[in-house]
DNA sequence: CGGGACCTTGATTCATATCAAAGGGTGTGG
DNA sequence: CCACACCCTTTGATATGAATCAAGGTCCCG
């Protein structure tokens, strides 16, 4: 049931045996939840991280006026913040986007298996970076693509990130997600957002089927999105392999003690 | 010189001296520079850790064709990015929006000081949550909320960050951010936030002379601004003496080790 | 078979960009 | 110490991307 966080954790380090049953034991008790309900609600006290088994959700925020942004996604294998418990309220609200599956870890268990498992440790913290990124690259593309870009470039992330837990296949991947919520996470209008899609669908980049989504031409549409996949991983062994020096600091488990 | 570090991270923990004294030490070996000069590029090795000793920067990326969004500040007190050594590559820019003190810290001497610092450490775990808080509500100010409101909200975060370094008082401070700038993080052109900035003016919120700002309306101006302050802070110390639970939790160093 | 959510379309309005040019500070070199 | 140059700000006119309003169409679920 957590194969899809042992794959995407297994983009960051090689993970051993025993680093994939502690994995597996964090999704037995799920929960199955329909589209559009909220998990956890800006204001309230973390009561554990969610994990996503299946299904998307999303991480927004409001407006006092009902305007509504919403910051990112969550596909299946993320964990939705695991270092919330810092924080005595959350700042965000998180949501389902299509029917989800999805356990709530309690802080107690999480913390174990990172403290007994150094290598999931690394690899949370660098699928944190990611996160970074991508948040910093959302603001990138609100601020400075058209709306056709950002739609395109949209597309891209949520492409590359199901494809890192092998959701993804062909060009072609599930995509559930409503143009209502396209377009609180985009910045736009539900109207405008079907008008850009019909856009790049037009221009024969992509072809969507009930809830999924085909990219007919992933050169253009990357190209058109000025989307680089870089900024999704932190490392690939090959490097790591190169640099000596810095290979053996990232090794270093104990400097991640923060 | 690292006096407004100490600051910042007594907002988040009580420092003792032997901290304090490290915190120090940092600041030690700083470097001047001018407005508008590239301290890292994107796609660089990172090389150290920079402190923001005095002046304004920012985090920036650039699109192909030169089109440019500014994703975040660096006020004095800020350190860009602590966890910036665990990637190859980084992905932004960093460049100072004003003259500038700064100190480039190497990594190991960074590393030291958190691992022989317990309380920094935590300080600076906090300090990088809040960051996230940052750029979330940056994604919300830029995607949803207008011109107008968009730049007193800015206005209103930067206010705010400098008064918790007590570089603000009597609802002023200093605001050597040029309109291009302002601009450029805002997603608007520079014409446009003219506008918008003369508005903020013609309506009694704000003042400009020279490089410093008044803010002569501060509860009118955050709510235009649909601005919480809640958002800069993790923890304030009369709830972390109410919630035992969690004050434990949040005491014990070793569960922070990721 | 009915109803609600989602998508689509067209017409119009509005916020913001773009273009162009003039006005003000400030720092530097003569 | 002045003058020129450059950057920043300001202003006005026009263009445009995207929002809004309104209505019809489609699909799926009960």
């Amino acid at each position: 049931m957590s194969q899809y966080l042992i794959r995407k954790l297994e983009n960051f380090v090689r993970l051993e045996e025993a680093d994939r049953l502690a994995l597996e034991a964090l999704g037995k008790a799920s929960k199955c939840l329909p589209a559009h309900v909220d998990v956890m609600f800006e204001g309230e006290e973390p009561q554990g991280v969610i994990l996503m088994l299946d299904g998307f959700a999303c991480c927004y925020k409001h407006l006092d006026d009902g305007r509504r942004q919403i910051t990112g996604y969550f596909v299946p294998g993320d964990l939705c913040d695991p270092y919330v418990f810092v924080v005595r309220k959350i700042g965000y609200s998180v949501a389902t986007l299509s029917p989800a599956l999805l356990a709530k870890i309690p802080r107690a268990k999480l913390d174990k298996v990172i403290d007994e498992h150094p290598r999931i440790a690394r690899a949370l913290w660098r699928s944190a970076l990611v996160n970074e990124a991508i948040l910093q690259e959302r603001v990138v593309s609100i601020g400075r693509r058209t709306a056709l870009e950002r739609t395109a470039h949209l597309i891209c992330e949520i492409y590359h990130r199901l494809q890192a837990v092998h959701l993804a296949r062909n060009n072609s991947c599930e995509f559930p997600i409503t143009q209502q919520d396209l377009a609180d996470s985009l910045g736009l209008s539900a109207v405008h957002v079907n008008r850009t899609l019909q856009q790049l669908r037009s221009q024969g980049l992509i072809a969507q089927h009930n809830h999924s989504l085909v990219i007919l031409d992933p050169t253009k549409l990357r190209g058109l999105a000025l989307f680089k996949t870089s900024y999704l991983h932190v490392l690939d062994d090959g490097d790591a392999s190169r640099r000596t020096v810095t290979r053996s600091y990232l090794e270093d488990q104990s400097r991640f003690r923060i």
